[in-house]
DNA sequence: TTGACATGTAAGTAAATAGTTACATATAAT
DNA sequence: ATTATATGTAACTATTTACTTACATGTCAA
């Protein structure tokens, strides 16, 4: 499943069904640079994977979305969320000492304007 | 970089890091059912994709990890996570009303017993 | 029913991936 | 100085991936 979403071509694909569903196999080919077949293997990766289902209607291939499994990657995900926020804090930190840094020696500027 | 995440040897490896930093590569090593150079294989990988960082002390390598990169998943994940919540809330809906239902035919049966 | 259109299957190919063994180098410890 | 430890590099192999072209089937529409 993760191998799904790791290929860009796929990514799209599936950001395409999302998009709109219900979309036949010809017009999801549109949007690609590939042949036909190329994208239908690749519709099959995502269906195999759950995050795609079909209906056939007449002589075309429906294509829903189904988000469902793409929880266990936001699952996984979530203990490295609490990670970058941490180092995001430490970066606001270092601002901010930072600026009270560069505030005091504003004001030492001043103070040595001001005696001059 | 989505590549890189989407081999769970990989994953595994760096949960690994994750939860220890500063790791040597032999240590590292007796985590994973594979050969030294695999892992190391997966390890650059890691690296090129800018997950892990290393820092070479003396003889070893020591690998710390970079949750930055990560965000463009999560980001990516993002128009999803609306989906799957609102296929969450029909589920529960569907069940309120079936619970309803249910609750009618139950008054329906107590109606039915005390007339009888 | 015949032609056009949408999809499906088979078979082949080039390149990437995941792993291996064998050997080389650099540092620490005795 | 020698030996043991930790890592690095090269070269090879098997499998999987990401495509392709050529052909087959099934369905709509005039």
């Amino acid at each position: 499943m993760f191998k799904a979403v790791a290929d860009h071509h796929r990514r799209r694909l599936l950001d395409w069904v999302a998009r709109d569903e219900g979309q036949t196999l010809t017009e999801l080919c549109a949007s690609m640079p590939m042949s036909r077949i190329g994208v239908m293997k690749h519709l099959d990766v995502l269906e195999e994977a759950g995050l795609i289902t079909t209906r056939k209607v007449g002589r075309e291939r429906l294509h829903y979305l189904n988000p469902e499994p793409l929880r266990e990657i936001d699952s996984w995900l979530g203990g490295y969320r609490r990670r970058w926020e941490e180092r995001m804090d430490r970066l606001e930190e270092l601002i901010n000492r930072t600026q009270e840094t560069e505030r005091a020696s504003e004001k030492a500027k001043e103070k040595k304007d001001a005696e001059a």
